[in-house]
DNA sequence: GACGGTGAGACGGAATTCGTCTTATCGTCT
DNA sequence: AGACGATAAGACGAATTCCGTCTCACCGTC
């Protein structure tokens, strides 16, 4: 996706994930993720001018990617469209449910860390979401439709992640393929190929 | 043990050990622990008059006082000193091996909370240690002689959870009463009363 | 020996934190 | 009602920390 990182890089984005993990992003300084990095301050600016602003963007999108990595590994042999999403939604809820350092970081900075999942982030998330699921769906619906699905899933499975319903459980196969049957396929139907 | 700890004090205590479990002891600020305790930072200035380290002191003593509070109610009734020694010394180890707080510090900040349990904690502890359980001991060994005891069993309880030992677990009691017997009871075998 | 990448650390300025102080606002007691 | 103590809010200057940039020395590689 980027252009490939360095080893030094990889060590200074896996010392910023666990400096938050540490301490709450709101509390780590430049300097802490130096020295967990084990480089100089210098050598950070040099790798992402910018600072901490730049580092994190870079953190979120090496997550995001190692995200989706993830997902379609799980989701690679579904046998139709309506087996696609529902390993889609459930694997990506039982990532989210799972993911150690979401929750860390939604317990000690819920503001910030809903942002990036929100408004801020929401953005981000379906651009990549795009990139990495679409040519899953497209052997299913032309170009067009498959982009509109991938950002509605999204959409929902971190809504129903956030706020979980008391009808449906999108960690549930059993639970989400009536959902996606009733709400999702139809409106898509007509555009099957 | 202190002058009666008002509700505000409590709950500014309570507030600095949250705000440690939070950000780690080092991250902490004055603000983090007024805004937690939803008090004004005059306030907590009154109360613990020097700041964080007469604070951090406060909490510390607190927490001591806790612990052997509930270490003693766990040894009330042992029938004689080698089964109080053993209950005395696995329930210890138990509370420390058990408690988060303490996790938790020594995760993020081993340098500090090292130094509470042995260089600059460890003469508080034993002190501590000595006003609970010397009079448990008492009724078995003239007072000089319980204080001595008191300070060894404290350190090599603190040893042994800091350093496991292959030989011996002071957290259990089959494993701890043959070490009792040999290393502790005979040194003070002659003193028995 | 030139060169790119790095660590160490100095530097000034910005931001945060500290500790103290003042003022206004409560609730309580008389 | 009025006095009183406890408190929140926040202003203030001083101290400290953090930031971002810069220089310089060092070390491998070519």
């Amino acid at each position: 996706m980027s252009s490939l990182p360095s080893a030094v890089e990889l060590r200074v984005l896996d010392a910023a994930k666990a400096c938050c993990e540490k301490w709450g992003i709101a509390k780590v300084t430049i300097d802490d993720i130096a020295n967990e990095a084990g480089v100089s301050r210098a050598t950070l600016y040099r790798l992402f001018p910018g600072g901490k602003d730049v580092l994190y963007e870079a953190l979120r999108v090496r997550e995001l990617e190692d995200f989706f990595t993830r997902l379609t590994g799980h989701v690679a042999d579904a046998i139709d469209l309506e087996d696609l999403l529902v390993r889609t939604v459930v694997a990506a809820t039982h990532e989210l449910r799972d993911d150690q350092h979401l929750a860390l970081m939604l317990a000690s900075e819920p503001g910030d860390t809903l942002g990036q999942l929100t408004v801020e982030g929401l953005p981000r998330i379906m651009r990549v979401a795009t990139i990495f699921l679409v040519p899953l769906v497209d052997p299913y619906l032309p170009r067009r439709e498959s982009a509109r699905l991938v950002e509605l899933l999204s959409r929902l499975v971190i809504s129903y992640f956030l706020a979980p319903s008391d009808h449906v459980d999108l960690g549930d196969a059993d639970s989400a393929r009536p959902f996606i049957n009733t709400f999702i396929l139809p409106a898509f139907q007509a555009s099957l190929t």
